[in-house]
DNA sequence: GTCCCTAGAAATAAACTACC
DNA sequence: GGTAGTTTATTTCTAGGGAC
């Protein structure tokens, strides 16, 4: 059985929820209420992680805090947020992007272990030599359209002399991303000798 | 009128953070 | 370690609309 907060009477400005209350003088929310009880503690938005650590009086000056400084490890003080954000919109965020990035790996890794040995081999090569850890979306995009490529291009295979390869998404036409898919479509239809390229 | 449903506001509890 | 203060999640309350 949990404590229950003691119930007090009412201060003689307060109304109760209940009762109608003055349109001017609108609710004050549960922070603005205990806010107003006592003296605030004037407290920092985010904390360097050296302070946390320590659980002591951070003053939230970057990039280097008073205390760090006056510890004498500045470089030390690192803050895990962004100045104009809280750090549990910060940890959202980062949550939020990681499950982003997971998913596109799932997505990745699903395309490589379907696809034909060649065109996994070819996938790999485009990894070497972008930075796929950067440019994770937009790997597994290119990835997705040259799919729909290929298999717009094997659909129409049996009329080939008559119709284009293919069509382009039209949204994409004189963009580097549809140089980049025609350029991948041409190395699917006709794969070079595959010769790795040196590791960086 | 009343029953049901929905949306929004307010109240409250719980979780979390800063820092004494 | 533990408290004060803040933020977030959940619950409760209320009003409004539609069907009957």
């Amino acid at each position: 059985m949990k404590s229950l907060r003691e119930i007090l009477p009412a201060p003689a400005s307060q109304t109760t929820a209940n009762s109608p209350v003055d349109e001017s003088e609108p609710t004050p929310t549960p922070q603005a209420r205990s806010s107003s009880v006592g003296r605030r503690r004037p407290q920092t938005r985010v904390a360097c992680t050296p302070c946390r650590r320590k659980k002591s009086k951070c003053d939230g000056r970057r990039p280097v805090c008073s205390a760090c400084t006056n510890a004498g490890s500045p470089q030390d003080c690192e803050y895990d947020a962004d100045p104009d954000i809280s750090r549990v919109a910060a940890l959202r965020k980062k949550s939020e992007d990681l499950q982003r990035r997971v998913a596109l790996l799932e997505e990745l890794f699903h395309l490589l272990a379907l696809r034909p040995e060649q065109d996994s081999i070819e996938i790999l090569r485009r990894m070497r030599t972008t930075n796929y850890q950067t440019d994770l979306e937009h790997l597994v995009k290119f990835i997705r359209e040259g799919d729909l490529l290929v298999q717009a291009a094997t659909a129409g295979s049996s009329s080939l002399a008559k119709k284009p390869l293919f069509t382009p998404p039209t949204e994409l036409v004189g963009t580097a991303m549809y140089d980049e898919i025609a350029s991948l479509f041409e190395t699917l239809q006709a794969p070079p000798p595959f010769s790795p390229s040196p590791r960086r």
